[in-house]
DNA sequence: GGGGCTATTTTATTGCCGTAAAATATTTAT
DNA sequence: ATAAATATTTTACGGCAATAAAATAGCCCC
């Protein structure tokens, strides 16, 4: 089914936006992120995952980190935040195109 | 750059779904699909991309096909419609909760 | 004090889709 | 007549992101 194709391969690529969009609200950890993408996205990432990403991410700045309390808290920066704007304006447009 | 990744990665990905949006317009070829996708949806597919991506959804019932004046004209069946409201469904769906 | 959950890191592997390659046939300008 | 463009097929390959694997450490609770 390419449906589930899409969705498996879809949803995990786009792993990065849905941690951007999360991490418009609060800090958050790693591990934190992982449930939060289940139960706001119901995207379900093996356990490493979201820390692959997240160093990516850090080291392209478009998150930055601190420690505290033995977890190491992700914040979204302004280049993040202006990415994140950009990705979810080509998705849109994918949907405007496909719809007319 | 993740959004350029993003944005080859799946406008290549999805191409089944340009491909099945075009072929509820009328039947066409591969070739001629190939050259539509890039006028309306702005992606450039390899030359033989299109030839596989119909062979699959034809492989798996999405499109038939027939032959005329040495084309192979591919037509969108009932499941491949169903299947392209889903996918353009799961789409939406992802836009709208990252809106939110 | 040890089992289970939380929390992170680094390295190696894998799966999969688009694509390159190579081959072929037809049609259309020059 | 021939070079260029159109049109399709089959097989093999490559890139890359998620994932598996393995290792480590703090915390809680019984």
């Amino acid at each position: 089914m390419p449906l589930e194709r899409l969705k498996k391969k879809t949803s995990k690529e786009i792993l990065w936006i849905y941690i951007l969009r999360l991490l418009t609200e609060r800090e958050m950890y790693a591990y934190e992120l992982k449930q939060k993408l289940q139960d706001r996205f119901e995207i379900f990432p093996a356990r490493v995952t979201s820390y692959v990403v997240l160093y990516r991410l850090e080291n392209e700045g478009y998150v930055s980190s601190r420690w505290q309390e033995n977890k190491k808290y992700y914040k979204i920066t302004e280049s993040g935040k202006a990415l994140l704007d950009e990705g979810i304006k080509y998705l849109e447009g994918i949907v405007d195109k496909l719809v007319i």
